[in-house]
DNA sequence: ATGAATAGCGAAAATGATTTTCAATAACCC
DNA sequence: GGGTTATTGAAAATCATTTTCGCTATTCAT
């Protein structure tokens, strides 16, 4: 069973961004509006995630470990197990996008307007990782699903490669 | 650092599948020139996996423990070290692409032509997996590696949905 | 063919990310 | 405010994968 599966098990969800994304800068409280909406509760803990996932460049992927380094380096204490599950209900909720790059660990970046939706390419030496944005890869995974019945929920394209300085590295 | 990167670490590699692929099934010792050529060696054990492969139908894809355990059913002892080991040797060799399937685990099959390379459409709720070929992907992914001055060596799209009858299924 | 050098094997222990357990705490709703 | 119950943190558990190590089997040169 995919692990995804438990964040959206019981329900259907649409592939369309959270509405509380654009907004979320604004509202100060708005997360604890989508939480409640579904049944969780808002906790300081949650927020101090989200505020992390805010306060980082475009671009920049999260994994558990660097949120509970940051969260430590700001002088805020919090355990794994409360990081893990707090990445599951934002990811449930549409407030997080989980990624797999083909490492041992997921990685998390906020959630972006499904026609904006941006792709990945790795490189597999020093692990960089560059985003790109191509509206075809949107309407074929659009496409795809519709023509098999699926409803959508995400599509990830990931190039592997190897970049130029690597290239050089390795002669 | 991408768990991919072992695979390839020190050497570059292209894109085209290994042209042993096209005639694996002809020659039978096909499999020890290709590891010998890059100073492996040939063992039953990686000829039996790889016969697993060739035996698996399309679209299906294997992980470690279904390799196991399907290897034990047909009264094959061979240990989980081994299997790693063989896998990653024959992704090293282009023999196998391993895949991310957002599970917990990683899926393997027979390398395809890369022109021919498909993806993959998944149902998060079954964990059913379906292919389907589209040329952009191809495209875009070595449009965009070119760009960036990538060598590119793989490329994944994966559309995950829920598939028609978990939608019944869910209401 | 034969034998030295060493890659690969299996078993078991180790690792690393993630998940679960459980008792204490804190959000939520009336 | 108070009862209900989701959430927390700490520790233990889990699960896939990797490593270690002594032994075996493959390769390659003779």
């Amino acid at each position: 069973m995919a692990s995804i599966t438990n964040f959206f098990d019981g329900e259907k969800k649409t592939m369309e961004h959270h509405p509380a994304l654009a907004s979320l800068n604004q509202e100060p409280d708005l997360l604890k509006t989508v939480l409640n909406k579904e049944g969780f509760r808002f906790t300081s803990q949650r927020q101090k995630i989200l505020d992390l996932f805010q306060a980082t460049p475009l671009g920049h992927h999260l994994n558990a470990e660097e949120i509970h380094q940051q969260l430590l380096d700001q002088g805020e204490k919090i355990s794994f197990s409360t990081i893990y599950r707090a990445l599951h209900v934002m990811v449930r909720l549409g407030l997080l996008q989980e990624l797999e790059l083909a490492e041992g660990r997921k990685y998390y970046e906020l959630n972006t307007p499904f026609m904006e939706q941006h792709h990945h390419l790795v490189c597999v030496h020093c692990g960089e990782v560059l985003e790109f944005e191509d509206t075809k890869m949107t309407q074929v995974g659009h496409g795809e699903s519709a023509t098999r019945g699926f409803s959508l929920l995400n599509c990830q394209f990931t190039v592997y490669g190897i970049c130029p300085s690597c290239q050089s590295l390795l002669g």
